[in-house]
RNA sequence: GCGGAUGUGGCGUAAUUGGUAGCCGCGUUAGACUUAGGAUCUAAUGUCGAAAGGCGUGGGGGUUCGAGUCCCUUCAUCCGCACCA
């Protein structure tokens, strides 16, 4: 019988699909394995063969540790809420629920046909009120906690409630919005109204004007990582600057914790380090400065306090609250329109322009509390309004934008550091600001002489003293706003009484999605939800917004655990049973998103005693992107003649992209390509030995450059078997690589080669041998486990796929068709090829599934060398080699290559100075 | 500017530890079989050279008996972040 993939594939599609072979139960004895791969956004183009590279290279493993004797939770759902299917909904009217599932049901399809071995028992998809309804619980949670810094955890806000009602502010240390100063009898003589705006400052889910990325095309704001270089990811639409009421989390209480936790857990390194800049912990002091002539205080926040006596001005951000009480009268004019001027700049605007430098001096002077001197202050949008107080001291000689400042606007330089070594410099002739990470102080009084580190402990004990400051960390993480004014998303179950929120209570959760008759905001701005008829909670009106699309993704992982449960979140067993991911694969754009929400979430859950583990996900493996070849004809300028690559140096061409479809090995189907698009019909050719060769470039991969791929053809084409070994077989699963099509059918030759071994007849029908295998048999046998058993644990797929072909073309050359041979072969190669090797286990006489069958063990045994051929090197050059036995003495093996004629040849009658006799490497004779 | 990653044949890549650079596959070339070949099989294929042999892992330098691998330096490409005090 030949190969019949088609029907193959079909077949064991639809067995393993009623047999619920992938499914795993919650009690077993086996050790528990979780392999995750991220879940997909279903969105209306489907799949192209970028997005199966993950899926395939955690389905190998899920299948590999089955093989190995674990009980492998191996679940797949669907990211179902966001923005194109509510776009969609905006331009055609339909329901975004009915162009998502119908988008649902062409991804399960897809990958079905590659596959899988995904448990959909579990499935999830985020829009499913069974799901929503934990998304909302958890955010319930969150509004009612507030984060305590003593115990480094979450508490129930009941308890902060009574804190207050005993003692007011007094001994707090908790995570808040802005430090608050009130005694027990102040709170309980606020009315209730004025006490829930209070908590707001202290809850890690809470309401508050904040500064948010406004995006006026998409009618909503998006969280920093949705911004790029001011206009939104989704779209690349220009996003502004706002101040809105919004729902946010308080990730900034967990910033310390995330960051330890990234030391427990096995990522890239690359990615730790993404979040750990993205949380950005820095260490300094905040240090109060009298303003001269007034009651005023400015603070500030420097990682430098040893450097307070090169302080020489100070700068606020134009947003800052004081300058109008500060500035001068003189200066107010001035000051007024570089303030309008400022902050009517778009984001886009400032980033685009950050070497200009620009500010405006306010009139007013700051005392230095430490030298006594009066500095002036200053106003400057190099200074953040979102980070440490929107107010630094300048030091200009140690500081490039302090530096770049102070020369535009001839403020004084001091030098206050000195590299070790080195001597004081006149800064007048200095072109750019001093490095002063290490070295000594100078121009510093009581700290001069001491190096950096010292210093600044001694001004920070100083400070402390006086009481004008202490020492602080600070975090460049902001909280994320949750609020998004769209309608396809999960509903808040809040309700608001006299404008202030109260959770609904968790029986009447969850709080359905209402219908709507438009998506789009209403007449007088609100969101959508606002058109929902009766969009009311005990009569409150309930929130408008719905949550953001990270909301969902946040705990995916823990629902898939237990998703019938109905009762909680997680089931407390299974839990406790699965614990956490041990193996997550996805794309790395997830850095600052998804990645740091869900630990947030995650260690919240665990801080309330929901989830057994403060980390989710054990060991992260980002894939690389799959990038497209795309295919170029070159058109003569102003013609509709097209000429061949190696031609076209000699006329001026425009590059045109053509579909990949119509090219053969860079080869051009003429005929193909005249019927492509009518604008060719016509088309002339210059040609080079008969053919038109066209150019090629790596890019993205995207229909606007043709360069497409489908699984589905593919699959077609070849079969799920060859597509999932050739996508391994590509190159290092972390690695960026072009997707080139020619070569699946290399992969394509091995798998009919394998097949080849069990049918090596005439008559192609199936055959093999119960014969006892040979030693050498056995040895190609042992050495391919063993390769395989290494390679997989270190998801080295390429070079896995490697030794199969080894394996199988030597086996190929001993005719080998024995039964212990093949059947362990079978077994291993099963988690890349399933469907192939699923169908010869069957013929081989087995009744159930391979997936059930054993990981064979390495014999050692059949490994054993009795000898080595060891490469003969003279200076280092190799020259020939030598067989020899492995039980030889290094004396001996020295002995018996100088007595080789080959030696004595090379020696041409010199004498060896040394001679480097590695056992089992190499000889290396020096002369 | 800062952070991360990567540079090896015409192409994708291999070489867990410093020990024969180029495994496996694509492509190419030649041959066999065939009515046919975009099927299959065989052989060759880093580069220069007729050969002997020389040269070769982005460039330069170093450590070592020995470097793709370690150290210094430099260049290029890709990705992420971007006034973070």
């Amino acid at each position: 019988m030949d190969y019949n993939f088609k029907e193959i594939e079909k077949k064991w599609q639809q067995e393993w699909e009623q047999n619920d072979v992938y499914h795993a139960s919650n009690v077993s004895d086996k050790p528990k394995y979780y392999v995750l791969s991220m879940f997909p956004y279903p969105s209306g183009a489907g799949l192209h063969v970028g997005h199966p590279l993950g899926y395939i290279a955690g389905d190998i493993f899920a299948r590999y540790k089955r093989l190995k004797g674990f009980n492998v939770l191996h679940p797949m759902g669907y990211d179902a809420y966001g923005l194109p299917a509510e776009q969609y909904a905006i331009q055609t009217g339909q329901h975004p629920a009915v162009t998502t599932e119908k988008n649902i049901e062409r991804y399960r399809q897809q990958l079905d046909k590659l596959g899988l071995s995904f448990d959909w028992k579990r499935e999830v998809k985020t829009c499913n009120p069974d799901y929503y309804k934990w998304t909302q619980w958890g955010f319930i949670r969150l509004f009612n906690s507030y984060y305590c810094n003593k115990r480094k955890k979450a508490v129930d806000i009941t308890e902060l409630i009574q804190h207050f009602t005993q003692y007011g502010t007094q001994d707090i240390d908790v995570a808040c919005s802005k430090p608050l100063s009130f005694t027990a009898e102040e709170w309980n003589n606020k009315t209730e109204k004025e006490q829930q705006l209070t908590l707001m400052n202290y809850r890690l889910a809470y309401l508050s004007d904040s500064m948010v990325n406004w995006c006026p095309q998409l009618g909503t704001v998006l969280a920093n990582d949705e911004v790029i270089n001011g206009v939104s990811v989704r779209g690349g639409y220009p996003v502004e600057r706002k101040l809105m009421k919004q729902w946010s989390l308080r990730i900034t209480a967990y910033a310390q914790r995330l960051l330890d936790g990234l030391e427990t857990i096995q990522w890239s390194e690359s990615i730790k380090e993404v979040q750990r800049y993205w949380i950005g912990k820095s260490i300094g002091a905040s240090i109060w400065f009298d303003i001269v002539g007034q009651s005023e205080k400015m603070e500030i926040f420097t990682t430098r306090p040893d450097t307070v006596f090169g302080v020489t001005f100070m700068v606020l951000c134009p947003e800052h609250a004081i300058i109008e009480q500060i500035t001068t009268t003189e200066q107010k004019e001035e000051v007024e329109k570089y303030v309008t001027w400022a902050k009517n700049r778009s984001e886009r605007e400032r980033q685009a322009e950050t070497k200009t430098v620009t500010g405006v001096f306010t009139g007013a002077f700051a005392k230095n509390p430490i030298t006594g001197k009066n500095i002036p202050i200053w106003i400057s949008d190099y200074v953040l309004a979102g980070y440490g107080t929107g107010a630094i001291m300048a030091v200009p000689a140690h500081d490039s934008r302090d530096f770049a400042f102070a020369r535009h606007f001839k403020l004084p330089i001091i030098q206050v550091v000195v590299p070790n070594g080195q001597q004081e410099e006149n800064t007048d002739n200095w072109t750019e600001s001093k490095d002063s990470k290490d070295g000594y102080c100078v121009n510093s009084d009581f700290i001069n002489g001491l190096q950096v580190k010292e210093a600044a402990k001694k001004v920070v004990e100083k400070i402390v003293a006086m009481n004008i400051g202490k020492s602080q960390i600070n975090y460049r993480l902001r909280d994320a706003i949750f609020s998004r004014q769209r309608y396809w998303g999960e509903p808040f179950p809040m309700y608001y009484k006299d404008s202030v929120p109260y959770p609904v209570e968790d029986k009447d959760l969850p709080i359905l999605l209402p219908e709507i008759d438009s998506y789009l905001p209403t007449k007088d701005g609100n969101p959508p939800l606002a058109r929902a008829k009766n969009w009311t909670y005990k009569g409150y009106p309930l929130d408008f917004n719905t949550m953001p699309g990270f909301a969902g993704s946040n705990a995916y992982y823990l629902r898939y655990m237990s998703p019938d449960c109905h009762e909680a979140y997680i089931d407390k067993k299974a839990n406790e049973y699965w614990q956490n991911v041990d193996l997550y694969i996805g794309g790395a754009e997830h850095a600052t998103g998804h990645l740091l929400y869900s630990r947030m979430w995650n260690m919240f859950l665990y801080d309330l005693g929901i989830v057994c583990k403060e980390e989710p996900f054990h060991k992260l493996v980002n894939q690389g992107m799959i990038q497209g070849r795309s295919n170029f004809v070159y058109r003569i300028k102003g013609t509709n003649t097209f000429v061949s690559l190696n031609q076209k140096e000699n006329y001026p061409t425009d590059p045109i992209h053509v579909d990949i479809n119509i090219v053969n090995n860079d080869v051009l189907d003429i005929e193909k390509f005249k019927a492509w698009r009518p604008e060719f019909a016509n088309a002339e050719f210059i040609l080079e030995n008969g053919k038109y060769i066209c150019g090629y470039e790596i890019e993205k991969m995207s229909k606007s450059m043709y360069n497409v791929q489908n699984p589905d053809d593919l699959v077609e084409k070849y079969g799920a078997d060859t597509l999932r070994m050739y996508e391994m077989f590509l190159g290092p699963l972390e690695q960026s690589k072009p997707w080139d099509t020619k070569g699946i059918e290399g992969v394509f030759r091995f798998i009919k080669k394998f097949w080849k071994l069990f049918h090596n007849n005439p008559n192609f029908d199936f055959q093999i041998s119960k014969e006892k295998p040979s030693e050498q048999e056995l040895k190609i046998l042992h050495k391919t486990i063993k390769k395989v058993q290494e390679d997989t644990e270190r998801m080295s797929y390429n070079t896995t796929v490697s030794a199969f072909m080894i394996c199988v073309n030597e086996l190929s050359d001993l005719k080998c068709n024995k039964q212990e041979i093949l059947e362990p072969l079978t077994i291993i190669l099963s988690p890349f090829a399933p469907f192939i090797c699923e169908h010869l286990w069957h013929l081989m006489g087995h009744e159930t599934t391979i997936n059930y069958a054993t990981f064979p063990i390495i014999e050692e045994k059949y490994l054993q060398e009795s000898t080595y051929t060891y490469p003969i090197s003279f200076n280092g050059k190799t020259r020939f080699s030598l067989q020899l036995s492995i039980d030889m003495s290094v004396a001996d093996i020295e002995k018996h290559v100088l007595n080789t004629e080959d030696a004595q040849k090379w020696l041409n009658g010199q004498k060896p100075k040394k001679v480097i006799v590695v056992p089992k490497k190499i000889v290396n004779i020096v002369f």
